[in-house]
DNA sequence: ATAGGGTTAG
């Protein structure tokens, strides 16, 4: 056999693989070993029992189901020689029926195996087919991510006029699967409609794949509506909707389906805890997901290796490192996710020197990272971090080779030009075979933290021209460019254009960068009524972007009608009382500013304290204002007042308006 | 036919 010759010789694995197979090959296949003996067959036994193992049509299948669940070519390939040699029961001139059904365990075998070839050369060879023999050399191509031929193939059986050929409910099953990795929807409601005509629309698992389908596809509406069309719903049906609601962050929604659920006759099982268990991730709903996390404990599941990821995930995002840790630590096993889901932990809760350090000392000690790990700790760069380290990261990846994963190379991006390094940046982004909107985004995004406002736009023009599909995120980096580089003409534009040109509805983050563009540029009147102006209520971002603007100007009248309606929306945030007070001390106003600070004292509301730092051969050096904790602090003060002498020797002013209000009013000059 | 972690803006 030609496959298995390739397999031997092949270098995935080889001997080994081999030999490996046969130290667990279940003492049933033991029989194999008995050649082929039967009786000659009769018209009313044509297989008749003999003191021997026979190996019937039904052991044959389900010998070869097993070498395709196991993807064991070696085993498989050897029962198709052998069927080759026992002529007659499995030929199709003989006897049609048996072959048919032979063959098309052959034929699901090599598909699940990956050799689809092989599987073709089968396919093709057989005089006579039937819907199981399509389904399974379709199947065959969507597992080996080959969707045009899955297609093609499709539409060969469709235009196949056999009534042994006609699409049954596994064919459409096995096609929507296949949208699982499409991002448009159209194939997804043409097999809904094959559903119709096939007759198949009170069939449970059409009903579940369509579903899944449709949530994978983006048409949320048309995915629900499924849901509520079926007449009997299981487990799988619940969890499908459940999990695609909270994947796309209908967080709520999930959740209520979930607590009717339970109110149901169906009860949940792993997944669907999981699935609910991330919906509380998303909302940061602490109190629900402590619901979950004890009912996981009556159930017995709560050491689920899953659940604890989805558990430790939760605590993390609602800001309790402690509690993730508690789980992490009495884990009895972990795994590349648990890993993962700790260090984003550390980095989402302030500690992302730490989260560095356990990933360091985790490569250290030999623990194995999978891409995913590594482009988690990525997105720890930025703050307070080496570039020196980052780099030591990017060897990493280029020795485990996970240069081509997309999230790899778009963390990579990141990270340099975060840590300041543009340059590197590019050279990832240029080298990068497979470039996704997140790394137009990334690149987008450099260019606009570096301020050159003008170059991101060109390299939006650039992604537009390769066919890349603009994000709402794009438009935010964008609007973030216009506003630093001045191009408030430009801003306003591609707020209109995304709407008009991308169906994509702005956000009230994009409100934000518009008015803060608006407002940078000294456009406070217009700024103001464009927040009035808007559909809905803006929400808190908006108004802080205004208030800021504010600030940059010394408008306090139209601060304060700013700084109101934060107290109102935001009581917590400490941004409107520093502001204000900021506001206030460049108009000289002495009085309110006290009053501001002392609002913000009764509030119990903390200023948030501002970190500059600088790399150093490797070692990063923080201060924060008037840090005089550094050891060599001295020499460093002494060098600002001499850098302050020269500034003002060459024409400096300094910017008084915006002074800081700790400041006694005697240092302010 | 359903499942846990990851990259982009501030």
């Amino acid at each position: 056999m030609n496959s298995l010759r390739l397999c031997m010789n092949g270098n995935n694995g080889g001997f080994k693989a081999l030999w490996k197979f046969n130290a667990h090959l279940p003492s049933w296949t033991d029989s194999l070993k008995i050649p082929f003996y039967a009786k000659a067959p009769t018209s009313q036994n044509p297989f008749p029992a003999t003191s021997k193992l026979v190996l019937n049509q039904a052991n044959l299948s389900s010998l070869l189901s097993v070498c395709g669940r196991d993807r064991n070519l070696i085993l498989g390939s050897s029962i198709h020689a052998r069927i080759i040699k026992q002529p007659p029961f499995f030929h199709f001139d003989t006897y049609p029926r048996n072959a048919l059904f032979v063959w098309n365990s052959l034929l699901s075998m090599y598909s699940r195996c990956g050799e689809l070839q092989d599987a073709i050369k089968l396919f093709d060879h057989m005089p006579v087919k039937d819907t199981v023999s399509w389904n399974a050399i379709i199947s065959g191509f969507f597992m080996n991510m080959d969707f045009d031929s899955g297609f093609r193939f499709f539409k060969r059986m469709s235009e196949s006029r056999t009534v042994y050929c006609r699409f049954d409910k596994a064919t459409l099953t096995t096609m929507l699967s296949a949208c699982d990795g499409l991002e448009f929807s159209g194939v997804t409601k043409m097999i809904h409609a094959l559903v119709f005509v096939g007759g198949f629309e009170r069939e449970i698992t059409v009903g579940n794949a369509l579903i899944t389908s449709y949530f994978k596809c983006g048409c949320f509406t048309h995915g629900r509506q499924v849901f509520y069309d079926m007449i009997e719903r299981n487990v799988i049906t619940w969890t499908a909707l459940i999990s695609g609601l909270a994947q796309n962050e209908f967080y709520e929604d999930s959740l209520r389906l979930f607590a009717r659920m339970r109110g149901g006759s169906v009860s949940p099982n792993v997944l669907t805890y999981l699935s609910a268990l991330m919906a509380c991730s998303g909302l940061q709903a602490l109190v629900e997901g402590r619901k979950i996390h004890g009912l996981l404990w009556k159930l017995g599941m709560q050491s689920d290796l899953c659940i604890e990821s989805a558990l430790m995930d939760l605590y993390s995002k609602c800001g309790s490192l402690e509690a993730a840790w508690q789980i992490f630590e009495s884990a009895e096993e972990l795994d590349e996710v648990s890993l993962t889901v700790i260090l984003v932990a550390f980095a989402q809760n302030g500690l992302e020197e730490e989260a560095i350090e356990i990933f360091t000392r985790m490569v250290k000690l030999g623990i194995e990272v999978d891409p995913d790990m590594v482009s988690a700790i990525l997105g720890v760069f930025g703050v307070e971090t080496s570039l020196a380290l980052g780099k030591q990261i990017h060897s990493l990846i280029i020795k485990k080779n996970f240069s081509q994963n997309p999230f790899v190379s778009n963390g990579l991006i990141n990270m340099y030009s975060k840590c300041g390094d543009l340059y590197d940046s590019l050279q990832v982004f240029y080298q990068m075979t497979q470039k996704n909107s997140v790394s137009w985004n990334s690149v987008i995004a450099a260019y606009a933290r570096h301020g050159d406002g003008f170059k991101a736009l060109q390299f939006y023009e650039e992604m537009r021209m390769e066919g890349v599909a603009p994000t709402d995120i794009t438009f935010l980096s964008l609007l973030h460019a216009c506003s630093h580089a001045g191009l408030v003409e430009k801003g306003m534009e591609f707020l209109e254009s995304m709407a008009r040109d991308h169906g994509l509805s702005p956000l009230s983050e994009h409100y934000a960068c518009v008015v803060d563009m608006l407002g940078r540029a000294g456009f406070l009147k217009e700024a103001k009524d464009f927040i009035e102006g808007l559909p809905e209520n803006p929400g808190v971002p908006v108004w802080q972007a205004l208030l800021g603007a504010c600030g940059i100007h010394g408008d306090s009248e139209m601060g304060k009608y700013a700084a109101d309606i934060l107290f109102l929306a935001a009581p917590d945030s400490p941004a409107p009382y520093v502001l204000m007070a900021n506001i206030y001390s460049s108009e000289g106003k002495w009085k309110e500013r006290a009053s501001a600070i002392k609002r913000m004292k009764e509030m119990g509301v903390a200023k948030v304290v501002g970190i500059s730092w600088i790399e150093i051969e490797k070692k990063v050096n923080s201060f924060v204002v008037g840090d005089k904790m550094h050891p060599q602090a001295d020499i460093i003060f002494w060098l600002l007042s001499g850098l302050l002498k020269h500034l003002k020797d060459e024409g400096y002013v300094p910017d008084k308006r915006c002074i800081l209000y700790y400041l006694d009013q005697d240092k302010r000059d």
